[in-house]
DNA sequence: ATTTTACATCGCAAATATACGATAAGAATT
DNA sequence: AATTCTTATCGTATATTTGCGATGTAAAAT
């Protein structure tokens, strides 16, 4: 309920990690890869899920800043947003450079 | 509520994605990281949570697979799970390797 | 045998997430 | 102006997450 404050890099790579925290969303993502960049509303007949709740995860999405969209009435292309994709990728990058030095463990 | 059947490689990711989606988590992997390995429950004085809080979060991360605890009583040392944390390693650095040729949008 | 130490687990409350159908909203078409 | 198409948002139900204090547990120390 309160916030500890955590540092910025942290709470990031929380955030990231937390759009990504479902396999929808990472197919979702996947999907848009594949496309290589654009896309509309046919998630709704890939995916075997209600319009709305696609809608959801679409935005959950974006709010992350891992996907944006460009309105090209009447349809909505969707695509990665690439500045905020690579600072996702840094940061979890460097999350997981880690340099274990033997098994320096204090038994 | 119904399970879709998503690639393996998918779920996992997902499930990983999950339990880094909490910054506290995270600050406890950096912690880890950061006494090269090991660890006992000192993190409860490192962190403005209850000891219960912080059992629940070491527990997720337990269950993901990303630490592993080792009985040195009467207390248990953590460490990161070096084998899962190169499997989570690998799969974000696939997903993140996206190869966009130009900007071939079907506007 | 009792106490202490170090964690885990239980039970609870509050907040957040996930999914759906129904409805709204915006622009284009008729 | 009414209809259609595409997407967003609302309201709701259920499930999961997060946090806490209290209690349980297992081994070590007294």
């Amino acid at each position: 309920m309160e916030h500890i404050n955590y540092k910025e890099d942290t709470e990031a790579l929380a955030r990231f990690a937390k759009a990504l925290g479902h396999p929808t969303r990472i197919a979702i993502l996947r999907y848009l890869e594949n496309q290589s960049c654009c896309f509309t509303g046919d998630l709704v007949e890939v995916f075997p899920l209600a319009q709305s709740t696609i809608s959801q995860h679409l935005k959950e999405l974006k709010l992350a800043g891992l996907i944006q969209g460009e309105l090209k009435p009447p349809k909505i292309k969707y695509c990665i947003n690439h500045e905020n994709w690579e600072t996702a990728k840094a940061l979890f990058n460097s999350f997981f450079e880690i340099h274990v030095e033997d098994n320096a463990c204090s038994t």
